[in-house]
DNA sequence: TTGAAAGCGCTAACAG
DNA sequence: CTGTTAGCGCTTTCAA
């Protein structure tokens, strides 16, 4: 780093004022007089003063910046709910400090720390499918930083979480499905340590009860939300000469994987297995077959989550936790062969 | 802020000592004994001490961080590379601020600002499209932060660059499509106000002339590198009634929009109208029809500009600006329909 | 082996 | 309107 970096005193000696003047001067203060304030904007304009985030931060004792944790990056889900976040928060003026767990506890807890120690005003998070121990949560908390949960929350109470309507995304889905004629329904369900494998495995139950269809256990599949969870269900059910007419798939990554196998297996969707995931892609419309999805709206979730996020942060003694839930939409396409033909 | 947070004071008072002795335990310091050591690491875990890194970077003179400036992140192209950067920068103990230019150069600036203004040890970057000052690099330059263009580059000598080989990429698949006996043959260029887009163009261009085909300027079109400008350039075309058979898009995003606009006029890929990219995905795999395209190694071009980056940052002084070039392939599928007839 | 002193670059009080 | 003083939390000499 070596000072090749111009600072208040640089400025000030070649003015022979304080550092102080250049300090308020630069920020505008009305303690300085428009003259000065020019002068002194020309010459750091001219030196290319840029200020010190660290030295300015550690005086102030605040840094203006919000730490984000996610648990991948390479998903659209995520990159467009994080290129939202940005978009608000570079309207807001906060900086964001973007990481990523990369769905690993250790790495998220690591992450944590770090933000903490770059002392970050508040952090949101979606939390890996392998988080179980949520004593940092705990210590967040005590540590006073606001903290809102993002579509991934863990069980507890009194905390800010935006979480879209999972549980009845799911049955509308499932129950539209029923209604269109499938019998047999299986779901590979992610994570069920997770609220959103939880509940959308839920609300799968839910539409099968309500309408009197058994759920078979063999079809009712845990394991993660990436693309090879679905390959590797897909295969095994495929092995073993059992696979349902519909699969509804915990998100689209794991919808990919049931193509990539059904592909594979030279199995034909929708005629010989069916889809409808959760989650939404714009490419989603140019797959072979097109795929049926319920929609979650990420500008929505982004924005909310940091909208309460400020609001935490900005009134610190008399915010209250909050708890949002976003809807979310059937979009039918090319899967789902019965609506189609219906 | 405020102090919620623990100090290295707070632990020194505990314990009896001074701070520096604090300050030198907890970094394993050879100064103080084991004893020492192992009180104070306890205590500061019990306390739940948590560094304060804009204290600690001000006071040792470097940050550990680096700064990454990318223009999109909702694209499988950047988001495959910020991933693969995080994890070898997480492996090699630095911090990464990611920033998203959002195409525009006004937030580039900004955004390199910033990173300048938390004393970064380097930069690397992907520069926008709509980026045509380049001043802004020279002041990165005069601070001696070391930067590494990744991709996206502009036209400047002495710098570091990895990037990958466009011109022999689409030169390979333009010759290739050739051979195959394709004759009417566009191009939606992007912004060749970049090298990525200059490139590309320059290698379709050779492909055609030492094939002996003139080059139709009709279906040579500049534009964006994103999904509407696919979409719009296949529009224009479509109105004209004046489209040629095979479209070489030059990025996937491009080659999207086309997927959308061809579906929306009823057009059938790739009977009607074939496509080759350039830039792959997994999910190319799965579209309707599966798109060939021209391979660029994410993981190769992220990790080889962070070793970049860091050798520079490591060694300042004896650093000679490297310029590397990595390889692409060709991957056909179901587009490019004559190979697949062939 | 430990600590006192000084300072990183900046800002918030308070005085002048 | 401007400057002095003090201190944010930490690390780096250098002395004890």
């Amino acid at each position: 780093m070596l000072s090749r970096h111009i600072t208040l005193s640089d400025i000030a000696k070649k003015l022979n004022v304080s550092t102080v003047t250049i300090s308020k001067a630069l920020r505008g203060h009305p303690d300085i007089s428009p003259k000065t304030t020019k002068l002194v904007k020309a010459m750091a304009e001219k030196l290319g003063y840029s200020p010190n985030f660290m030295a300015r931060n550690l005086s102030a004792r605040r840094s203006n910046t919000i730490g984000v944790v996610v648990p991948k990056i390479a998903h659209h889900f995520f990159s467009s709910i994080i290129e939202h976040i940005y978009n608000y928060a570079f309207e807001h003026n906060y900086e964001i400090i973007l990481t990523v767990s990369q769905e690993s506890e250790v790495r998220e807890k690591k992450h944590i720390q770090t933000l903490l120690s770059m002392r970050v005003e508040g952090i949101i998070i979606s939390i890996a499918q392998e988080t179980k121990n949520y004593e940092i949560f705990d210590t967040v908390k005590s540590r006073e930083v606001p903290l809102v949960f993002m579509d991934r929350t863990p069980d507890i109470a009194e905390i800010n979480k935006v979480t879209v309507d999972d549980r009845s995304g799911a049955f509308n889905a499932i129950d539209y499905a029923i209604k269109l004629g499938y019998r047999n329904i299986g779901h590979f369900s992610g994570n069920t340590n997770i609220n959103i494998g939880r509940e959308r495995l839920l609300g799968f139950k839910q539409a099968m009860h309500s309408n009197g269809i058994e759920v078979n256990p063999d079809w009712v599949l845990e394991s993660g939300f990436g693309e090879k969870s679905g390959y590797d269900l897909f295969m095994k059910l495929y092995k073993e000469k059992n696979l349902p007419d519909l699969i509804f798939a915990v998100t689209y990554p794991v919808a990919l994987g049931i193509y990539m196998a059904a592909n594979e297996v030279k199995m034909m969707i929708p005629d010989d297995i069916d889809i409808i995931c959760f989650g939404n892609a714009q490419v989603q419309n140019f797959l072979l077959p097109p795929l049926s999805c319920v929609n979650q709206p990420t500008d929505e979730i982004a924005i909310k989550s940091l909208q309460v996020l400020i609001e935490n942060i900005e009134n610190k003694e008399t915010f209250e936790p909050k708890q949002l839930i976003i809807d979310t939409n059937l979009i039918l396409r090319g899967t789902c062969v019965k609506y189609n033909r219906g």
